[in-house]
DNA sequence: TAAAAAAATTAATAAAAGATTAATATGGGT
DNA sequence: ACCCATATTAATCTTTTATTAATTTTTTTA
């Protein structure tokens, strides 16, 4: 219960709408990280997770419609929407394609934002069976529903507790890079020290464990770090 | 991957709007019925098996709202948004408080339309047509009669408390997902604390009880949400 | 190659969460 | 006021999970 599931990050450029949204958005027991362009709105992405992207399409450096792309690309399991002043059909339209869960025209009026987005978190849980493959990253011969915590092999499901989710969700994430401990513990420990590196040393072990039916997968170790 | 379901009907007085709307969505391999008004929507309900019902506010016997209070009675697990002129934001709000799965404003792009109620229906959980028959909702071994609070198992019928009523339903409808306590609680007892949260507990250990004949019906949890 | 440091593994423990059953309170109906 | 049905609270027991501890293996480097 201590992860909040509302956690919200707003890509505004416009000063008081931001402003406007991040506080009404707050007050209303939502999370809110409120970036002003395209380039923050990445790095945040990189280092935090969210349940839900709104999206600005005008933005000071790049496209709105660019960053959906990045998220589909990157973050398939995160849902996004738009906010937008452009109501032309043209971009409604492109803003669905590229699977937008919403698309709200300016002016925007921040009751309706909220009850929107309420209703969105808590109706995207409700999927067709055939289109849950999308909440589902494969690994190997494995599949991954990081949202159920379950590992799959063949039709052996592995539930995982919310450490070992959100630990392999991580290592998913940056797959083939090298992250330290450090970053690790602090990410999802929320610091580090020796005893937390120990229990991590523990998790690690487990999931190499579950993983052991397909030896192409492996998490290394690189020596002191 | 079998084909969604798109079987809609559509609720509009205004000839020329219903018209539009009807022929667009049936060029875009929807299987529209158009009705204008609320007497012969009820009317078709009873009838057939939608997959998603789109319903004007303002029509000349009935006002929109309640016939959306009608399907949530009847028809739990049937989806409908609602398409209006009146766009005043209460409207918006009390459609979602609803149960609404959208809310549309006029004047209404059928492009648009098209695109968000593919996109709805892509995302919803698929209603299969038996399960929308009046009132009852079949799982396993048991049926489910929402409306009166029963559920039956063989010829044993038991009646359900309001709480335990409106919990089955919800469960039933977020099938196969996770459900945050929090969700229900907030759903269904208005607040999450700890104490509702107890309560909570009580209620499923007793559906579970309910539920014991058919152990292919398990009501999971998973530690921690 | 031997010692020491680091990492991996396995097992044990304690704390937290959940399940169950029982007791109490609440609120409508007569 | 009392009864009944229902919901809530309380008390108890069980399970799950993260951490810590103990042990073994691997890696580094002197």
């Amino acid at each position: 219960m201590a992860a909040i599931e509302k956690k919200i990050i707003l890509v505004e450029d416009d000063e008081s709408l931001g402003y406007l949204l991040s506080e009404y958005l707050s007050m209303n027991k939502f999370d809110v990280t409120w970036v002003k362009n395209g380039t923050e709105f990445l790095r945040k992405l990189e280092a935090n997770r969210y349940n839900l992207c709104v999206l600005d399409v005008m933005l000071p450096d790049v496209d709105g419609f660019s960053l959906a792309k990045e998220i589909k690309d990157n973050y398939p399991l995160l849902p996004f929407i738009f906010l937008t002043a452009r109501s032309m059909k043209i971009d409604v339209l492109k803003g669905f394609s590229l699977g937008a869960v919403d698309y709200l025209k300016k002016p925007i009026d921040e009751e309706e934002l909220v009850v929107r987005i309420n209703n969105l978190l808590s109706r995207l849980q409700i999927i067709k069976p055939e289109q849950s493959e999308k909440n589902v990253i494969n690994i190997g011969a494995y599949s991954f529903n990081s949202k159920n915590q379950e590992l799959t092999f063949n039709d052996e499901i592995t539930s995982l507790t919310k450490k070992e989710n959100e630990l392999l969700l991580h290592l998913i994430k940056h797959k083939n890079t090298l992250c330290t401990h450090r970053d690790i513990l602090v990410n999802i420990w929320g610091k580090n020290d020796y005893f937390n590196k120990k229990s991590l040393n523990v998790f690690i072990t487990r999931l190499r464990n579950y993983l052991k039916n397909d030896p192409s997968i492996k998490i290394e170790n690189v020596h002191n770090q």
